[in-house]
RNA sequence: GACCCCUUCGUCUAGGGGUUAGGACUCCAGAUUUUCAUUCUGGCAACAGGGGUUCGAAUCCCCUAGGGGUCGCCA
């Protein structure tokens, strides 16, 4: 694909941004870059009930974290705005003026209460449910005469009968939906606020979108937005319907299953490398067989050719084992600074930047988030307490004759080196005869607070000579 | 219920007429490591079923089954 895309990611703020919506985010980002085209965020608050504030801030701080910049947005505005969608109200308005007069439209003055019931009714009789065309053939005069009154009225779009809606998928290909199937829609509500299917429509022309990505379940009402695209005279954008992310039950992922939102991973400790990397994968993979990505060779790899048509369970497994593999991988001083804010939190004083520093690289081997660094790394700042067993090995005869040994020795000169340490547990070895567990495991111990972890050399220089010392001095 | 979409190891997937059906995660075994973790090597494990078409089908066609989605003045 050299042609230069528009795409937009178009998150209603009801929410903590989810997994789901950054896969979206990040392939029509991925596309975008690839093409050298835009990427655009546009906010589609048109339902006033289900706003929940702080989400938009969320999602334009989650992507922000994650490395996906938008070239045209709420936040760095654009020639195409507003790109909130409750700021364009007027936009809405005059275009389905546009469909009233050219008759394509009306007005609908049924309640929910005849709706439902007419729904409820149907679906006793196992019928498709779908609107009865009361409003359908209203004469103006009615119609006056009910707004005269004061009644609530929606605007409903006039879906033709007997006509195939055919259209061209970029990853499923040909799909047909028969238009008799497809319900009136109602594309303004009687608050005044346009629905999801004429604002969508409406702003992917006008800011010129030409490819949309969104999830599988916009398949049914795609006919809906062609017809739109047709009612106005306009050339409808490649669709590009992703395959769902699913629950372990392979339902729809969802929030009744867990917390799936961007926010709660972040919070996990997991790095955003590796939640983009994981993400890009569930439903797209590389022609190379290959699974390790920064987020730049994803924009060189990525296409829409390879993204497949099922739906991918979302399963944390692989994503842990990704995320200790950027862990161990990473520059130790990125991850030590990424880390930073969760020991702040756990209150442990790391302002000693070179042990920090240290911990960091030795802990990094044995966790698989950033929040479990904590757990390999706390020891190096907090006494701990021995577990029954462990405290009868290092009381034994010959632990206690190790620890002492290494006492004394330690304390005779100012500066150790890691190397110095090691020929130092030869010498040991040597001299007191103690090899294998039995010198290592009570030296752990006291150390470290577990007979296994690190090597000693590591254990005291992470620690420094002081405490070292002292520790073993604990435990004479 | 109707319509639409989907179906390769447990999971993410490669392969799209001739492959010992490949990789990754998980799990198991071995090696390395004083230990643990890492790393390395090896192993277990899949074409939903049935019919066609074809010399030959995981691959193309049809049917069935299963799963999912949609059917809102939600998106």
């Amino acid at each position: 694909m050299t042609q230069a895309v528009r795409v937009r990611f178009a998150p209603s703020p009801t929410g903590l941004m989810h997994l789901g919506s950054l896969r979206t985010a990040l392939y029509d980002y991925l596309l975008a870059r690839k093409t050298n085209g835009q990427f655009i965020l546009r906010i589609e608050d048109t339902d006033q009930n289900r706003l929940v504030e702080g989400s938009i801030e969320n999602l334009i701080d989650s992507l922000k974290i994650l490395g996906i910049n938008c070239d045209e947005g709420p936040e760095i505005g654009g020639n195409y705005g507003p790109y909130i969608q409750s700021q364009r109200l007027e936009i809405y308005h005059q275009h389905i003026n546009e469909l009233l007069d050219k008759g394509l439209a009306y007005h609908c003055f049924c309640t929910k209460e005849e709706l439902d019931q007419h729904r409820q009714a149907q679906m006793n009789l196992k019928q498709n449910p779908k609107y009865s065309g009361k409003c359908r053939s209203l004469t103006p005069d009615e119609i006056k005469a009910k707004i005269d009154a004061g009644l609530d009225y929606v605007i409903r779009l006039k879906m033709p009968e007997d006509r195939t809606f055919s259209f061209n998928d970029a990853i499923r290909n040909k799909v047909e939906i028969d238009s008799s199937l497809v319900d009136d829609q109602v594309i303004l509500k009687s608050d005044g606020f346009p629905t999801y299917h004429l604002a969508a429509v409406v702003d992917d022309h006008l800011m010129q979108i030409t490819h949309v990505l969104r999830g599988e379940e916009w398949l049914p009402s795609t006919p809906k937005h062609i017809y739109l695209y047709e009612c106005f005279g306009w050339t409808p954008p490649i669709w590009v319907h992703l395959p769902l992310l699913l629950n372990t039950d392979r339902s729809k992922l969802s929030k009744r299953h867990g917390d799936f939102s961007v926010q709660n991973y972040l919070n996990l400790g997991y790095l955003k490398e590796s939640i983009i990397n994981f993400v890009a994968l569930l439903g797209w993979h590389s022609a190379e067989d290959r699974e390790l990505f920064t987020l730049e060779e994803l924009v060189n790899e990525f296409s829409i050719e390879r993204v497949n048509k099922a739906g991918a369970i979302f399963d944390i497994t692989k994503l842990e084992w990704m995320n200790g593999w950027y862990m161990r991988n990473l520059d130790v001083k990125y991850i030590a600074q990424e880390a930073k804010p969760f020991f702040t939190k756990a209150n442990i004083d790391v302002s000693d930047h070179n042990k920090y520093l240290k911990v960091i690289a030795t802990a990094r081997e044995y966790a698989s988030t950033l929040i479990q660094l904590i757990d390999f790394s706390k020891v190096y700042y907090q006494d701990f307490t021995l577990s029954d067993e462990d405290l009868a090995i290092v009381k034994e005869e010959n632990s206690q004759k190790v620890l002492s040994w290494f006492h004394i020795k330690l304390k005779a000169q100012a500066e150790w080196t890691k190397d110095e340490i090691n020929a130092l547990v030869k010498e040991a070895i040597a001299t007191l005869g103690i090899k294998g567990k039995h010198l290592y495991f009570p030296l752990r111990i006291a150390l470290y607070g577990s007979s296994h972890g690190p090597e000693i050399p590591t254990l005291i220089d992470n620690l420094g000579l002081n405490e070292a010392i002292r520790r073993l001095s604990l435990f004479l």
